[in-house]
DNA sequence: TGTACATCAGTGAACGCGCGTTCACTGATGTAC
DNA sequence: TGTACATCAGTGAACGCGCGTTCACTGATGTAC
């Protein structure tokens, strides 16, 4: 074998490790799930893979989490940061300036425009985020994103502050997460792997700010 | 053993076939394969497994489908269809009489109770109703309730009759059963996988009723 | 009505597969003296 | 500063598992004459 194929196969094997000691493993192994999660979705997080990808043994991955299940669920919290990313990215986007009421249907429609944007751009992600269902997730931090909240606390913060502006009557803001989340979520499900996913962005849009204005008015 | 035994194993057993052919294997292997989603949903539609059930061998089941994912598929329909029995079961409930815009109003909402009724009853069967993701799933009979509608065309339909009845202006037809359908099925896949889950009866309904309004309202 | 025959639904045995997981181990690292 | 030692992160080999799928077959059924 020449110094050609030897260089190109630096970029197939793994990393060779100068210390015995890996060094960070149980992150090494959640950045590869990621990575086959993103691509594949919940089910293509498999252990061995992982290990495979980080150079490691197979049962190496057993220091740091209890089973398979274990590497997924911390995945599944990795995904739901980049979740949360996203959505500030979007709400950074917003103007603070302005009436106050404006501003606060801004933000609410940057979430939405987020969450909905993040599932399109990395459907396989966005999957994985649900394995473990409480979104809520005990504001875990490594469920947060920058701000350190998680989607679901970003979602309540913002419908917090659409009450305090008046636009959004008290009696009406319990629950008022779930109506919204329902909306925007089942349209992602239908954009990602439903009958809306032949459509072209224009039209994704278009349907996108459609739902949006409804959640508006009829929250 | 003794009799007894023997009665007991009857249950367990495979029912023996009398005659060589078994002459409904197709649709055995659906109804296996129904149950088997039933309790545990898609992945749980295993080819070997439902051959078992129908007590025939693991390789019997490709004359009747080309490969696990058509057995899948056509499980896949079925619970399609069941799902529109549960609306038209819903719709039949609606009076016929009275004002038609109240009329069509509680028709569309009837579709929505039907529809997350049926996701909460039957979750497993509801989430393999999308793995073929074309719900609209061009008028395929086997997607079909007893009225000969699939579930998208069922939601179609009351749309329809809203616009007839005056409750929904003209330009805002078209598109809408993306938006009320994203509203409810994201509200039945909270309700089934997510954070809604650990609501009893009585707030789910308040949940529902309210998600309902909004779509009503918003639409 | 009886016989020969083609069809094709179901059989029996076997396969390779990659997975998750367990076992007894090794040897680099950091700590106590 | 040097040495002995405990710790525990990663190794190497092996496992059982059930799956989907392929092969060459058998024998009941319906049809043509």
């Amino acid at each position: 074998m020449d110094s050609v194929h030897i260089d190109a196969m630096t970029d197939i094997l793994p990393p060779k490790r100068s210390t015995y000691r890996h060094g960070d493993l149980r992150h090494a192994l959640i950045a590869a799930g990621t990575e086959l999660a993103r691509v594949g979705g919940p089910d293509a997080v498999v252990l061995r893979e992982a290990t495979r990808r980080v150079g490691v043994a197979p049962n190496a991955a057993y220091r740091h989490f209890a089973d398979r299940r274990g590497l997924v669920d911390a995945v599944c919290a990795a995904a739901q940061s980049l979740l949360a990313v996203a959505i500030e990215q979007e709400l950074a986007r917003v103007a603070a300036a302005g009436d106050g009421i404006d501003v606060a249907r801004a933000r609410l429609r940057a979430v939405g425009t987020g969450y909905l944007r993040f599932a399109q751009k990395e459907p396989g992600l966005f999957r994985t985020a649900f394995v473990s269902s409480d979104l809520e997730g005990a504001r875990d931090p490594a469920r947060a994103g920058a701000s350190g909240q998680t989607p679901f606390q970003l979602l309540g913060s913002v419908l917090d502050e659409l009450v305090e502006a008046g636009a959004l009557r008290k009696e009406r803001r319990p629950a008022a997460e779930f109506l919204a989340w329902s909306s925007v979520h089942g349209l992602a499900v239908l954009l990602i792997d439903g009958p809306l996913r032949a459509l072209d962005k224009k039209k994704r849009h278009t349907i996108i700010e459609r739902l949006l204005d409804m959640v508006e008015q009829g929250l």
